[in-house]
DNA sequence: CTTTGTTATAACCATAACGGTTATAACAAG
DNA sequence: CTTGTTATAACCGTTATGGTTATAACAAAG
């Protein structure tokens, strides 16, 4: 990976549409403002729905929150959309040389201390949540 | 992106063994301890060496460190590799619709946002240096 | 000067993620 | 029954990835 996918930015993006304006929120609607295929929209509204974040019901339009804005996180949105492998940020090379001293323990040694970072990184996610982001769009 | 590249977890399985045994770190010894191909253990050294990393010479095998462990850090390999893109770990999608008042303003308020977390990962790779890994591969 | 072991790099390939697109089915309300 | 919607499968082009082969260039030893 090079970046972690639209996936994330677009499921904030319509999050923060149906916080702002329930009424109208289908998926050719929020595709519109999104600037995608509404494909793509009910593809990640169906993620966040599974996670319990929205409620979108087949053949009625318009979705709701299932949470107030202020207990929806970012760590929670990007949680929904799956957008990283097996909770786990980095990936490491599989296999290395068991013989070697390096090769025997670089494995736990960088496990532990990766998972540090992404902890960090996540921890600063969990720290914003929707209604702070909705505030800023006026 | 689903997952970093393991090019920066063999980056610094590469810097390690350079660090441990600098004698024999030729790039099919090296690969011999990642359990890959040499050709990819050297694509990899090219962008240490490139990074001021490391000093590998055409025809003469083996490699040496051009600092000291305890001067390299996991972010200055982490940017050594080229591991995300245009230093972005979270990808936006583009051009929402300037129209509505969430599109308007989504891609700055993600972007300070989104920034922050990406940068409290870099900053918590910065803390931990070569020197300590080392010392746990005894 | 030639041989040997190496680095450097281009080229190709299979696999997988991504985001867009079309098509089809199912559902709810008027 | 019609209309607008959600749900989902299927396919496609693009790109990153990591492995592989092949070729060139280099340095040291003989």
């Amino acid at each position: 990976m090079k970046q972690i996918s639209t996936r994330f930015s677009i499921a904030v993006h319509i999050l923060s549409l149906i916080a702002v304006s329930p009424g109208d929120c289908t998926g050719d609607y929020i595709a519109g403002s999104v600037n995608t295929n509404p494909v793509v929209v009910r593809r990640i509204m169906g993620m966040l729905k599974k996670a319990g974040l929205v409620d979108v019901r087949p053949g009625v339009g318009g979705a709701s929150l299932r949470k107030r804005p202020d207990e929806i996180t970012l760590l929670n949105v990007y949680r929904a959309v799956d957008v990283i492998e097996g909770n786990q940020l980095f990936r490491l090379h599989e296999a290395p040389n068991p013989v070697c001293p390096v090769g025997r323990n670089i494995e736990s040694v960088l496990q532990s201390e990766l998972k540090e970072a992404q902890t960090a990184m996540e921890q600063r996610l969990s720290q914003t949540h929707l209604g702070q982001l909705i505030e800023r769009f006026t």
